[in-house]
DNA sequence: AAGCGATATGTTTCCGTGAACATATTGAAA
DNA sequence: TTTCAATATGTTCACGGAAACATATCGCTT
């Protein structure tokens, strides 16, 4: 039997905006460590590029899903608003319902894979 | 309301094997077609790289996905073996479970962007 | 035997994305 | 009032993957 695969899924509307792992672990970060910069260094991505992100969602949605403050004692520091909150446990829940509510279909094409695909390796 | 976004899901296995849209198209377009070159021009692929991507899929599982004759009254051709049938069809059926399925989550998340973000122009 | 259309495969070119580097700003604490 | 850590933002550079280009091969038709 061959190992189960990573699921990945995201959101693509219309214009540039995509929602994926990428979006959800970087809020998810933020919301743990209370810091970008904490975050995107928590997952290997450069601060530059966690901020750019970060921009990217507040630009596209009704209200900010992240709030930071510069300066200060710690420096600055940055937090997950309600709706940030939201995003990010809606999405999760859309995953785990994947993984869960599509087991049978995943498991009918690993089943089909050379048996010597396994976990080994990764780009 | 903002229209729905599309939904893109993979399965990405821990080697370099990913499955996802690209390759499930391009097996529905070599079953309506009977041809590789033939499906990537119809989603604008170069041969090259839908050739690439058969042959990856080949590769990967026990039994061949595709198989290609060359040659012939009209060059040559291509059609799904069964297994490639029955993995094009178990993912098919993955992306509809998790369409209707999630649907929930996909709405709270939606409902939450810039009312602006709607179907523009796309990349 | 010549032609055609599709598979098969190699080589080179191009481009977008992210990495790397650099700097300015902010405000509480010491 | 100096320090400090994190936000904020711009610029340049390198790399990998796809596109573009180029051939070779095959076997039914005509």
């Amino acid at each position: 039997m061959t190992a189960p695969p990573r699921l990945r899924l995201r959101l693509v509307y219309g214009d540039g905006l995509k929602i994926g792992p990428g979006k959800a672990d970087l809020l998810q970060g933020i919301a743990e460590t209370g810091s970008i910069s904490a975050a995107g260094r928590g997952m290997g991505m450069s601060y530059k590029r966690a901020w750019s992100l970060v921009e990217e969602m507040n630009a596209a949605f009704r209200m900010p899903l992240v709030i930071s403050s510069r300066g200060g004692a710690k420096g600055g520091g940055a937090a997950l608003t309600d709706t940030g909150q939201q995003v990010l446990t809606a999405f999760r829940h859309l995953e785990q319902k994947l993984e869960h509510e599509g087991a049978a279909e995943i498991a009918r094409i690993s089943d089909l894979l050379s048996p010597d695909f396994d976990m080994s390796a990764e780009k």
